[in-house]
DNA sequence: TTTTTCTGTAAGAAAAACTAACATAGATTG
DNA sequence: CAATCTATGTTAGTTTTTCTTACAGAAAAA
C-alpha cells in the first residue's frame, strides 16, 4: 500500500521525463494513447508523471530496442509484478471522501517507509533505474 | 557520492515543489534569492529542484514555523550536515555575525529538535523526510 | 503493394513560470 | 514613536513549456 501510493504519485513534469527516460515527448504521448502509461494531469491538462510512469517508459524503450513492438509490450508490461499498476485515481476512489489536502497529507504520512529507497534490497527499484542509467 | 548526485539531480519543477512544500513560489524564490537553495534551470531559465533543495524547503518551512528567522535558518542550514558533532563554539564563532537572541534561538531549537531531524532521517533518506512532513 | 506502426514536425493555443515592481503587516531599530 | 527592515502578496508583461491536432514518411507487416 505504502508502496503503492509512493509509486503513483504524481511528481515529474514533461521536460524532467524527457531527460529522465531520453524519449520524445511525441514517443511519451503515443505511449499514453496506447495505454501504456495514464500519467495525471494538473487542473491546467499538463501531464505529471509518477515513479510509476517513468520506470514503465524505461522499460517500453529497452523493450523497443530489443524490437518489440507496442502491442508485445503492453503484455510484458500487464504481466509484470503488480507493485502498482494503478493511478492516484483509483486510490483517491477509494478515499473518496477526502479533499485534496487531506489525501496529501495522507499520502505523506503513508510514504514513511520511503527510507527502502536507500536500501541495497531494492538495487533493482525504481531509484537505480533512475540514477544509474547507462 | 552516488547519492550526493542522486540527491543533487534536478529533478522537481516549480509547480511540483510548491504542491511537496506547501510553499508558495514567492516564497520559494525569495529563498533563493537569499541563497538558502540554489536550484538549477533549465535552457529557458526555469527552476528544476533537486531532492536537497526540496529537502531545505521543508526545513525552511518548519523553522519559520519555530519563529527562526531567514538568517537564523541560513546558519542552521549550512551547519546542518555536521550538527550534531559541532560543539557550541565552534557553532558560535561560525555564527559571529548572529544576534546573541538569535543565537539562543538556534541553540534552543537545536535542543528540542535534536532527535526530529537527524537521526531517523538520516537512517531513512530523504524520501522519508519529503513525506513525513506534519 | 497496401496498410499499419511508430516517430517527426509544424501550427496555434494555453498553461506555467519568470522577472520586476509596488504594496504591506509585523518586527526591529534608532 | 517614526523609520526601517523582513517576509510575503499581488499584478503586469514576457518567455518557455506543454498541449492538441494534423499531416508526413520510413520501416515493418500483411
Amino acid at each position: 500500500m505504502d508502496d503503492r501510493l509512493r509509486r503513483s504519485m504524481p511528481l515529474f513534469s514533461m521536460g524532467i521525463v524527457q531527460n529522465l527516460t531520453g524519449l520524445t515527448a511525441r514517443q511519451i504521448r503515443y505511449y499514453e494513447e496506447n495505454a501504456l502509461i495514464e500519467p495525471e494531469r494538473t487542473e491546467g491538462n499538463r501531464r505529471v508523471f509518477s515513479f510509476n510512469d517513468v520506470e514503465k517508459l524505461l522499460d517500453i524503450k529497452s523493450l523497443l530496442d530489443e524490437g518489440v513492438n507496442l502491442a508485445g509490450i503492453k503484455h510484458v508490461l500487464s504481466s509484470k509484478p503488480v507493485e502498482s499498476n494503478q493511478p492516484l485515481n483509483a486510490v483517491k476512489q477509494k478515499k473518496s471522501d477526502l479533499s485534496d489536502a487531506d489525501l496529501m497529507k495522507y499520502l505523506k504520512r503513508e510514504l514513511i517507509n520511503a527510507g527502502k529507497f536507500g536500501d541495497q534490497a531494492r538495487i533493482q527499484g525504481e531509484f537505480s533505474r533512475f540514477f544509474n542509467q547507462k
